[in-house]
DNA sequence: TCGACTGATTGCGATTTGCAACTGGTTGTA
DNA sequence: TACAACCAGTTGCAAATCGCAATCAGTCGA
């Protein structure tokens, strides 16, 4: 990452944070999958990213401050992993992409599930969904609420079409 | 551009189109700036890409149907490079984009003017704006409408910060 | 005819990427 | 206590990509 940077437009100074093939996906794992550990988003993801690549996103995104990362008090070498509020604020610009790429590209039929529920839930949905982050995430309390949690209907969408297949 | 994909996910594939530092930038040009030649686009933008780079990245968005080019009547060896409807509705992921780039990053006022009043429009200001790109890009009529148009509001606010300097 | 302009292309060094192997330490189990 | 499995990274190296400068051939207006 290059300390000057190109020009002051917002979406340029964007891309230059997050315009790689990688950093958004690194997010995108940490949001929907719940992935917290070098470990889990190093072999758990769809799209195998190898561990230096891994290890120098991780740092950027730390210095970036959209990512923080404390020690797990049950082993002594994993680090936790945690959005930012900048980072969960993050979620409108994933949700736009993945709805673009749900109606132009070829996704498969078990990934392309939940970008359509967040497609269809709109604004709302996401908001619903970044408060769920808040509160696990950075530990802010939520009111109590009915039903599954957007980030559990997700994952059942998703499960429910692995299963069919 | 390679042809083989990570996975189906859809934002992964939406990454692999483009999840570079360029092609979003000239996106945004196209849209925002109205840059419809290769020498506009080479020369007026504020990044300054170069010219190798600018042609390779304008072919990939032609093969992957974001933009479309054509002989200019005027001049034989200009072209008319404009965007499709894929194209045009990217506007959400930058307005998005460009929302927490003006949040979070060190943002020009000049440039940040725009974002902000983007941001502000919401969904509704976007639609208009893509329905005056289909006119300017696609030939599609419009319906008539009263006062300026979002693009004219756009660059109305930005020389008014430019002028003030 | 000429100089400026058009959309590119080429050569080349610097940077970034991706794979594989490896490091130094921790944990659970026997 | 021994040991295998697991942890978060690091290192070396080859390949691909990036970015700058120079260049190219065709076209336009004077």
């Amino acid at each position: 990452m290059t300390d000057i940077s190109r020009s002051g437009c917002p979406i340029n100074l964007s891309l230059e944070v997050l315009g790689d093939k990688w950093s958004l996906l690194i997010i995108r794992d940490m949001m929907f999958g719940n992935r917290r550990h070098f470990r889990e988003l190093l072999t758990k993801s769809e799209e195998g990213i190898s561990s230096n690549i891994l290890a120098d996103r991780l740092k950027t995104l730390l210095d970036e401050g959209i990512i923080t990362r404390e020690d797990d008090p049950t082993h002594k070498q994993k680090g936790i992993y945690s959005l930012t509020e900048q980072g969960i604020e993050l979620l409108p610009v994933l949700a736009q992409m993945a709805a673009w790429g749900y109606k132009y590209l070829p996704v498969s039929e078990e990934l392309g599930i939940r970008a359509r529920l967040l497609s269809e839930g709109g604004a709302k949905l996401w908001a619903e969904f970044m408060d769920e982050l808040r509160e696990s995430h950075l530990g802010v309390k939520r009111r109590k609420r009915t039903g599954p949690s957007v980030g559990e209907r997700l994952q059942a969408a998703y499960e429910s079409v692995v299963k069919r297949k």
